[in-house]
DNA sequence: TTGAGAATGAGATTTATTCTCAGAATGAAT
DNA sequence: ATTCATTCTGAGAATAAATCTCATTCTCAA
């Protein structure tokens, strides 16, 4: 791991756009684990260490992200988006549990392909799934 | 169609809540249409007939709604909330074109079997599925 | 009809996200 | 290295969806 750096110069570079050092800490926050992320956490984050990146810059690096392939929008939770890895991770859905928040990744492969046929039929050309259930967990549940 | 009335009325029996007016013109309103709805549009549409229904009654009653089993939380588009109908409709999943904006409904029953399989697995209760792709819908690409 | 509790409208509040702007950093060309 | 046009940045203001407050009004069971 650690073309993400790679990939994120090319995509600047074909856009016209500057690797700067509050992009770089970004995206290595991002990819120093392989946790979904929100705004806020990565914030937290990146302020243990360097005290002089803003919110702002969080805010409008997070799209250059998903432009590049890097990362994608997922789920929305206690009213903040949340974000996760493309990039070095397979395709995968969530199960969420209502109660305790917790996230339960699934492999996905046969829902994505008959979501791909469904797309066909319809002229439809799919640049992003969304497939996952809300509901509770066997812990919530059993108590 | 027209029992949307009846368990609305049991389901806030059940509650110890009232069936009031604004509730009544809030439910015949979301009821009056097979569409996705969000909170400006619902509120529009509720005003051209009854000017003192306020916004905030509506947030209030849209989680009673859904408690309820007759509507869901759906897409999230343009940093709104949308909701969709849940009673007497099929399953279905979301085709979303981000260009346009255009909702392509699909039929779901398969994808859902599948979900509900590796729920299982998992030990997880689904109480709602959230199934979808984004990307462009066939008039936006031949263009 | 009454009364206790629930619900309402209006507007204030909260809070995630976006915008503004003056100054700083980047990198291609020299 | 130096220059310079351009892009970026941090800080805080601005925006806007959703939630909350509160004094008043409505519901409905008795």
């Amino acid at each position: 791991m650690g073309n993400e750096n790679l990939v994120f110069k090319k995509f600047l570079l074909s856009k016209g756009l500057k690797l700067t050092k509050p992009r770089k800490i970004i995206l290595d926050t991002v990819f120093a684990t392989h946790e979904h992320f929100n705004v806020d956490g990565l914030y937290d984050q990146i302020r243990k260490k360097h005290k002089d990146v803003s919110r702002a810059t969080i805010y409008r690096t997070i799209p250059l992200l998903i432009e590049s392939g890097l990362i994608k929008q997922s789920l929305r939770c206690l009213a903040k988006d949340h974000y996760e890895h493309i990039y070095g991770h397979g395709r995968h859905l969530h199960l969420i549990c209502e109660k305790c928040g917790k996230i339960i990744e699934v492999e996905s492969k046969e829902t994505e392909s008959i979501l791909n046929k469904l797309a066909k039929k319809h002229d439809f050309k799919i640049r992003e799934f969304n497939i996952g259930a809300k509901g509770l967990c066997e812990k919530c549940r059993n108590k």
